[in-house]
DNA sequence: CCTCCCTTTCCTGTTT
DNA sequence: TAAACAGGAAAGGGAG
């Protein structure tokens, strides 16, 4: 009786956003540390760079922190070199959230060797998240924001008509600043500079192509439109970080102190 | 019909 | 290695 691989147990635990997923191309982001629903099914002593960039970033993404929380400068390196690193290491590298990060490698390293057991484990999100970190202070002076009400549902209303912009950066907007009626698609990473970053890009690239009657839309051809922005400073480039756009000066409407 | 603009499609090469 | 990123080239298609 083995519980083996991660498609059994993904389409158990798919979603906290309910509706709109079977796109296993970018993992949930939920719940724990284990790592069944990683991105990396690698042990992480294997993580290239880049790997460890996503860790990273799924990590902010379970405690809904900007992306400033974290110095990823401090985290260039591949899989073994963080593995490497001490307790203290962590504290120096990034701070208060030295503990979360060095608590979530830990498990990773660990449910890397008994990855069979866990699976078993854990179907209980909200458990293992409060349990293991009760509480965690955030760096001082941060605009880290703690609560968003992330869970305020607001109707999904389907029958609405859609009332996105008919341009794609004004389409992108719009699912930005209505995360309720596609949560989990896009996400801000800065909000007040107009940063953001797509968490499932194939869906909002079918999303757009439902928008334009075009089914064969894919984040390919959707993130070649984006680039033609950068010329027009529709967009600003964002270096280094995969998925993740700026608005430039000619993207208007997306200021919160726009609205 | 023509032009302009905004993509869409396809492609080759590079980076992560 | 797969998925993103970079842009060139050219075609599509709607608005005016």
């Amino acid at each position: 009786m083995s519980v083996s691989p991660s498609t059994t147990l993904d389409s158990q635990l798919t979603t906290t956003w309910g509706t709109t997923n079977s796109h296993p191309d970018v993992p949930m982001v939920m719940s724990g540390y284990t790592s069944r629903l990683w991105p990396c099914d690698t042990e992480p002593q294997f993580w290239s760079k880049y790997q460890v960039w996503e860790w990273l970033q799924q990590v902010l993404d379970m405690h809904q922190m900007d992306v400033s929380s974290i110095p990823f400068q401090n985290f260039d390196m591949d899989g073994h070199q963080l593995c490497s690193l001490s307790y203290q290491d962590f504290l120096r590298a990034a701070g208060s959230m030295g503990p979360i990060l060095f608590q979530s490698i830990t498990e990773l390293k660990w449910s890397g060797q008994y990855h069979m057991e866990l699976g078993q484990l854990e179907l209980k999100p909200e458990l293992d998240f409060s349990c293991t970190f009760p509480d965690v202070s955030y760096p001082p002076g941060e605009i880290y924001n703690p609560l968003n009400h992330p869970l305020t549902p607001a109707s999904p209303n389907p029958s609405s008509p859609d009332p996105r912009g008919t341009h794609l950066w004004e389409f992108i907007r719009d699912i930005l600043l209505n995360p309720e009626r596609n949560p989990g698609l896009i996400k801000w990473e800065d909000r007040t500079e107009g940063v953001f970053r797509f968490l499932k890009s194939e869906a909002v690239a079918q999303l757009w192509g439902k928008k334009k009657n075009n089914s064969s839309m894919t984040y390919e051809k959707l993130s070649r439109a984006m680039r033609y922005y950068y010329k027009r400073e529709i967009l600003e480039r964002v270096d280094g970080r995969r998925l993740v756009y700026k608005f430039g000066r000619n993207a208007r409407g997306w200021r919160e102190s726009d609205k």
